[in-house]
DNA sequence: ACACGAATACACGATTCCGTGTATTCATTG
DNA sequence: CAATGAATACACGGAATCGTGTATTCGTGT
């Protein structure tokens, strides 16, 4: 309690969250302090994404719609198991969908927040190397 | 049940990017498909975010603006070791920025897109408990 | 100088994660 | 039915991670 001063007049305090997910939702910063289930929830689902293979594994699927899992495992240059690993990790989370055809599966994204937050990933790692004006919005 | 109907509408082919990260910055459908390295980049930015503490630290601070290492250790409710390893360890990526008043040291959050990525995060996270419709744009 | 608290540095034990290799299931074709 | 190819299930070895405990640095006050 020495000093409660700089209140940072950052963007995003009293505004409405700044990704239009539903209406009326609170900014971040409005929020209740997240407890210890929901923390461990996002952790989670970052989880799921801090491995180099389930990111281009997105950013292919993102880009070209829908991909069979042998597509998947040339396009990455891996084998088709540890493809298939990977993917079903990802749809475990329900960012994507799988589709049978024949002999063939074919996986694609089905939450639309996938790519904003790939987005917004390749944002603020531009930043990071950037010099001193950070921040993406 | 596999829905096959569908054939998604997939948003931001050809679009700008969904967050403002600069003027021009094409979509991330659009961008050529990530590399190894930049796969690894982002992946690396995602493994800082997986930790449940990291989290809480983060959402402490964009709601207070600037924090003590014992004041969050007490928020928490943890060591502050442990707290200040987790502190070093955001401030690495950028995220995050020291300043020294006295005996105590001030954390705060000085990159702009981190706020949106954890609203993102939550967004996401309620789309999976969520029933059908899932997306946040 | 000395003591005290805040913050950090470092090594250790337990846990988790990832790709590989092997085996199994599913669908098509001869 | 046998055979092939696609996809998945499962256990294993190597690597990374996290909080703890101990020791050290930094700043203040007596």
């Amino acid at each position: 309690m020495t000093r409660e001063t700089a209140r940072t007049p950052r963007g995003g305090k009293g505004y409405e969250s700044a990704v239009a997910c539903g209406p009326g939702r609170p900014a971040l910063a409005d929020r209740p302090l997240l407890s210890f289930v929901e923390a461990v929830k996002v952790m989670a689902l970052f989880k799921v994404l801090a491995n180099d293979t389930r990111i281009r594994l997105l950013h292919h699927l993102v880009r070209s719609g829908e991909a069979t899992v042998t597509d998947l495992a040339k396009t990455l240059g891996m084998k088709p198991q540890a493809v298939s690993n990977q993917l079903v990790r990802l749809s475990d989370t329900g960012m994507l969908q799988s589709r049978r055809e024949g002999n063939n599966v074919f996986y694609r994204v089905v939450n639309g927040c996938v790519s904003p937050l790939l987005d917004l990933a390749l944002c603020l790692m531009a930043d990071e190397g950037g010099g001193s004006a950070k921040g993406c919005t």
